[in-house]
DNA sequence: TTGAAAGCGTTACCAC
DNA sequence: GTGGTAACGCTTTCAA
């Protein structure tokens, strides 16, 4: 029923040998032949049976993407850096190319690992997993232990946006440094002489909740200030909206709030607007597509955001398989800081 | 080197048939040597040879979704959806799961046609199509052959907000009726008094375009208004931020915005803001994840969108392989529509 | 209920 | 440069 190339072989009176070698491309092959046997491809409409290929050579052409929010635009941007960087040429015709897919945990350390035991059982030729991970000694555990299978298997791992995994030396980690990040935004903030500073975190139990609270608290202290009011939820927009009302009824008198992330504070803008306090317009969505931006200023709203995009190109080239990108590399991340009132002074 | 399916079975005592049956669970397997059969698999720590298993089974457990644009929360929305209704267990230990991975097209004809033959090659167990597509003979026929191989060779294909390719037989189709739905936008700014209304549309060539566009001049045409200024480009924000400059630009005294995407729409009220036109808050925003509601108003903007979320866990449903979703239903458009000035009146 | 064995379609090694 | 031919690891009849 189907074409294998079996079938293109006796159509270009030649051995499945030789066109496998012109398939791969890997091996010389005289030119007539070459074309005598593309072109019963074409004619037979041919296309390479994927898993048996995979079989003989023992990988696979797979790339899997791990975000853990496919929804957010932050992961969606990581995603599609890292993917355009794999997917090299935009060709019709599917040659040697990757497949590079995404595969979206939900934040669910179940799922990532369900996830990377499909990767591994597809022989898959590289791994990425991004954004913060769960902490959890089990959780850790499991993870290095499945990292160091699929890499002994073959597989190259890239964190990207993620801490190294304790007591694994293979992957190729590009981490963002968020504790100093999260501690940036926040002295940015006392320099411009806010003293109220309300904070939302992220979900319980990530690295990435945890690294930039500490940062704040850093800053905070650095300042001799005591821990201003914070409060917890995932990274949803919602948890932001719910999180900055919160804030505000706990201390009224809130000069500035920092958001976690990018899909928190959008959600606090949000709240600040229904709460009739005067946000000029929506800045936080500004800063998803304008990234290369480090400052983005408007009327009585400041955002500050620390370079990101670079940082997702960077993963994308790493992904590719180039390892021109140390391991450990360490770049800020792109927390994002609000303060309400006129640009620099807070009211009161 | 690496575990096999022999080797499980020789620690079992028992022959690789019988493995293959207790992992596949499609074969009755006396209790007894089911559990000593897990029990070898978790004891050699074994995962399954996917290429392997896909070769003799002639099929495999990935399914690919195509998105035009993974840094559209559209997009990641939809994607998010089909994904969670396909891996229905989020259980540690991957048994027999779909691979749901999400496949970037960038919106190129020419990456879609190269994703399915990828998809086609892993011989994989669905595709599910999302968003517009492009319309020219060329890219349709190539298309729809497309499809049709992939139907012939067993793949469940799957057209989610993207309208039936001629000629096509065998999709399931979850088609959003673009054309009426933007009918009804205009519709309503019209009937809100709006007579100048500027309009952005999506990239050329696309059907969502073609379809969006024809009913917001419907709307006009019937209303006896003369075509009101349209600007092209495509579905990004930074297309939308310059063409509702160049819409006030044109003709300064536009009462109205229809945006042809969310994320168009937004572009255009970031636009407003940096003109000085007051907007109270980040209101398409709040459109992004607040789906459901099908009305958001807030002083001086109004929101309307039309359900978008049910068609996204529909079509998730769909790429279950449930087909309770008869082929053909129709849907409308979550596109956007903004009213400028206070929340019905036009100004002037 | 279980085992034996014949493929599944490529790749890659070894001759020619 | 090219052809023959063992793997590759699993699924699935067919028997027992």
């Amino acid at each position: 029923m189907t074409v294998t190339l079996a079938d293109v072989a006796a159509r270009a009176r030649v051995s499945p040998a030789t066109v496998s070698r012109v398939l791969n491309g890997n091996y010389p092959v005289a030119e007539a032949t070459r074309e005598r046997v593309l072109q019963a491809v074409d004619e037979l409409d041919y296309v390479l049976n994927g898993p048996a290929s995979s079989l003989a050579a023992a990988t696979s052409d797979l790339v899997g993407i791990l975000v853990n929010d496919i929804a957010d635009p932050f992961f969606g941007i990581m995603a599609g850096a890292a993917q355009s960087a794999i997917g090299s040429t935009a060709s019709g015709r599917a040659g040697g190319e990757k497949l590079a897919v995404v595969c979206n945990t939900g934040g669910s350390p179940e799922r990532e690992l369900m996830y990377l035991t499909l990767l591994q059982r597809q022989r898959a030729a590289a791994v990425v997993l991004t954004g913060g991970s769960y902490e959890s000694p089990e959780h850790s555990a499991a993870t290095a232990a499945k990292l160091a299978r699929l890499a002994e298997a073959g597989t190259r791992v890239v964190l990207c946006g993620r801490p190294p995994v304790p007591g694994d030396g293979t992957a190729a980690t590009l981490a963002f440094d968020n504790r100093s990040g999260a501690r940036q935004l926040t002295e940015h903030l006392l320099s411009l002489g806010h003293r109220r500073i309300g904070y939302i975190t992220g979900p319980d139990g990530y690295t990435t909740t945890r690294h930039r609270l500490e940062g704040h608290r850093a800053a905070l202290a650095a300042a001799g200030l005591d821990d201003a009011p914070t409060v917890h939820g995932p990274y949803e927009r919602a948890a932001g909206y719910e999180a900055a009302r919160e804030l505000l009824r706990r201390d009224p008198d809130l000069t500035a709030i920092v958001g976690a992330s990018d899909t928190v504070a959008l959600g606090a803008c949000a709240a600040l607007r229904d709460l009739g306090l005067s946000i000029p317009g929506d800045v936080s969505v500004t800063g998803f597509d304008d990234l290369p931006f480090a400052i983005d200023t408007a009327p009585s709203l400041t955002t500050v955001r620390l370079p990101l995009q670079e940082a997702g190109h960077r993963a994308g080239l790493l992904a590719m398989g180039t390892e021109d990108v140390p391991p450990g590399t360490v770049t800020t991340i792109g927390a994002e800081l609000m303060v309400r009132g006129s640009t620099a002074a807070p009211r009161g």
